[in-house]
DNA sequence: TTAAATAATTAGATAAGACTAACAAATATA
DNA sequence: TATATTTGTTAGTCTTATCTAATTATTTAA
């Protein structure tokens, strides 16, 4: 059984190893806003529970046993964040801070229950995908918004940060996952976009937003 | 901002002082089962919270601050139980080690957000109050169906006990919450009640659940 | 009212998870 | 290549929450 903050680590682990599937302590203090000798001393003790493998000054870099319990953590998470927005009614911005804390459950049921209420989702409220219950994730490969090109039909199918303040903000331009946007033009200095959308006929999108919104080619 | 282990303390305080306002360490240590010198480092520990009085060798005291504090944690875990057996669909019996965890979540939204679903509801699914939003509870006085006399017609209200074991015996004999029993004959030897409830024209139990089991008279 | 039993405290140890300071290795830059 | 910068490790400290062993206070029983 995995400590609440192992659970942490591994997460983050797998998350930050999403790109090259290798991290750096570095990286990984930084993340989780630890320390690195703090970061140093837990790697080797999740490299003795296997999870891990570490060796000094090489890139950490989980095994599959570690890949599955994390992946059974963002599980969690991403059920809860489900569950919080489809059947107790929260917004899609309000809902990643307690899902930090209730991915630290122990109880099988109580996830079980969740699932099976919210009738086996596939993703969370966010885009992301869930992982099934071996801890597996099939990682869907989207393109970033900021990737497309003028003129170009999209659905926004997901995004890559979900803090309150930017999600706050897409709720104000009422942009939701599912939305179906036409690229008018793209700014060639600072790569920020005029897009419409909906009832929005012309928004301006700067290119820090655009590289946070995943898309599909229609 | 208290710890998880300090709510738990300030938790088994405030439910072992439902009776005399006084608790030992030694009473506290066996119910959470944790050492007696541990207990008394966190009873000074609370103490200089002002969340209990302590003074060597005397008995323990939950000071007013403690007993809101207190009351707002239980309240977390009666509406967690309520929610997981009226919104999730778990039994009765299933709900206090869920529970447990959950009170300790940091999130006035999310409890909120129960109450409100859940129609601000007064007690658990196991008959007990449900403290308000600043920690008071309201302490409904019911008789133990034990101290009834044959004859009597009483109503199940609550339970005293929600450990998985008794609650399933329950089920078996389909007692639940508001089931209306008459006392047929008490066994004086040892207080055994033959009872009569619904389509049960003749069911025997033992003393031990009797006592148990608080009623209301009809 | 003294002795035995029980309850409570003190002292000191341990484990988890964090930190800082000092040092070493690896990488980047001149 | 030599030096500077960045990254990572080691050593040692701190806090929280637990324990055991030894001691002291209180309560019960002889
Ligand atoms: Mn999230
Ligand atoms: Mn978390
Ligand atoms: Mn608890
Ligand atoms: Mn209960």
């Amino acid at each position: 059984m995995n400590s609440l903050t192992e659970e942490n680590y591994l997460k983050a682990l797998f998350n930050l190893s999403q790109e090259n599937g290798e991290v750096s302590v570095n990286e990984l203090s930084k993340h989780l806003q630890i320390k690195m000798p703090t970061v140093t001393s837990m790697m080797k003790k999740l490299s003795d529970k296997k999870l891990v493998n570490y060796e000094s000054y090489k890139p950490l870099k989980l095994t599959e046993k570690g890949r599955r319990e994390a992946g059974l953590v963002i599980r969690k998470h991403r059920l809860t964040e489900m569950f919080l927005v489809d059947k107790m009614g929260f917004g899609w911005e309000q809902v990643h801070e307690i899902a930090e804390q209730i991915e630290h459950i122990h109880s099988p049921e109580f996830f079980e229950k969740m699932d099976e209420l919210l009738g086996y989702p596939k993703f969370d409220p966010h885009g992301s995908p869930i992982p099934d219950k071996t801890g597996k994730v099939e990682w869907i490969h989207y393109s970033k918004l900021s990737d497309c090109k003028a003129g170009d039909a999209v659905k926004l199918s997901a995004v890559t940060h979900s803090s309150d303040e930017f999600l706050k903000f897409l709720n104000t331009r009422e942009l939701k996952l599912g939305t179906k946007i036409r690229i008018k033009s793209i700014e060639a200095f600072d790569g920020s976009m005029t897009i419409s959308y909906g009832k929005h006929l012309s928004e301006h999108v700067s290119c820090l937003v655009c590289e946070r919104l995943l898309v599909e080619k229609e």
